[in-house]
DNA sequence: CAAAATGTGTCGTCTATGCAACGTTCCGCT
DNA sequence: AGCGGAACGTTGCATAGACGACACATTTTG
């Protein structure tokens, strides 16, 4: 529809995605309509529907992108899913939710899916890239992908409960708890 | 040639003249290319030419507006000029010389006696506005003209002499020789 | 000195954006 | 129930801006 190279194009997005951050810090999502985003962004509103469908697809882009940008070289980069890209892994995921549900009040459930689906999905991708890469290189895909969405879900949902439990001296317990379980579960496959 | 209510002349006027304020920062004038300012503007350079004629205009520009921005509303709505409305004109004309040689290396002359003559030119508008204004409206307008002209030179080459000498320990002092100079002068053709 | 590189200013073409208008849906009000 | 406003999502048209090319001037390099 419109050329993702042309910088005028660049640079709208840029000016949609920070003024929707910054309405985020101040309304809920649901009470923020397009025009608000639109007036911000110094915009047309119809130029806003010419770059997103809505504003629950703009909200999975800043979503995906504010994660994807936390991830470590170290995650991108390793060959192996060691103790500390685990401990790393959990850490980033919790602290991601942490940031988003303070920052943003997600108060309606339909929104906070929606994050949280996009969430598990891009931990499942970061897991499944690192075994791909790894010593397991050999396994079918399908068990690898089923493996990286039950460690993305196990991760994610751990940390979830923890932010739900109100446990928030440090994520150290939490770690302790799931890295053990994360790891295990990994090790059952493994190629001796 | 464009239209000047345009919401994205605005804003590319807008990025054009925040691109160039910094680039001042770093760069001394007479270095900065207009691929640079369009660069950091994230326009395309032929667009900066839709909007100015070369660099010099440019800098006229955000030169006028800077110092508009730093008139006080006490002057713009005086309609005597006392003793106050003197002293405060010399003060912000001193500042703004001071801030503005501070901050962009004026190097080269030409470029040094543009900035000079904007600002002169602008203090002798806010002048000859007060007198319009005020008590002497009775006056020529040839002679108000005239009046405004000297006073503004007056405040403005004593303010850039006071930078020269390089008596950067207050304005006191400079309001001190100012103001009854200027005042006494202006008082000669007064209507008793 | 010649040649290459960089900057300037302008032009024609194409596209992204602004704008005004439209019908729709939703929601609060009487 | 009926009304009125507000937000939505879409459309056609006008125009600002992006791009590449060009001739020319200036600076840099060898």
């Amino acid at each position: 529809m419109v050329n993702q190279h042309d910088p005028r194009v660049l640079r709208t997005r840029q000016l949609i995605r920070e003024a929707f951050r910054e309405l985020l810090r101040k309304k809920d999502f649901d009470s923020i309509t397009i025009n608000d985003i639109a007036q911000k962004a110094t915009i047309n509103r119809a130029t806003f529907y010419a770059h997103y469908e809505d504003k629950y697809a703009l909200l999975e882009e800043i979503t995906e992108q504010a994660f994807s940008d936390r991830i470590p070289d170290q995650v991108l980069n390793a060959r192996d899913f060691t103790d500390e890209i685990c401990d790393g892994l959990i850490m980033m995921t919790y602290n991601y939710i942490m940031d988003f549900y303070r920052i943003c009040r997600m108060d309606s459930k339909p929104i906070a899916s929606l994050v949280d689906e996009k969430i598990k999905q891009l931990l499942q991708q970061s897991i499944e890239n690192i075994l791909r890469r790894g010593n397991l290189h050999l396994m079918e895909d399908s068990h690898t992908k089923i493996i990286s969405a039950m460690t993305a879900s196990a991760i994610y949902g751990a940390a979830h409960a923890w932010l739900t439990v109100g446990e928030n001296d440090g994520t150290d317990l939490l770690v302790g708890f799931v890295r053990p379980y994360v790891m295990n579960g990994l090790g059952l496959p493994k190629v001796p």
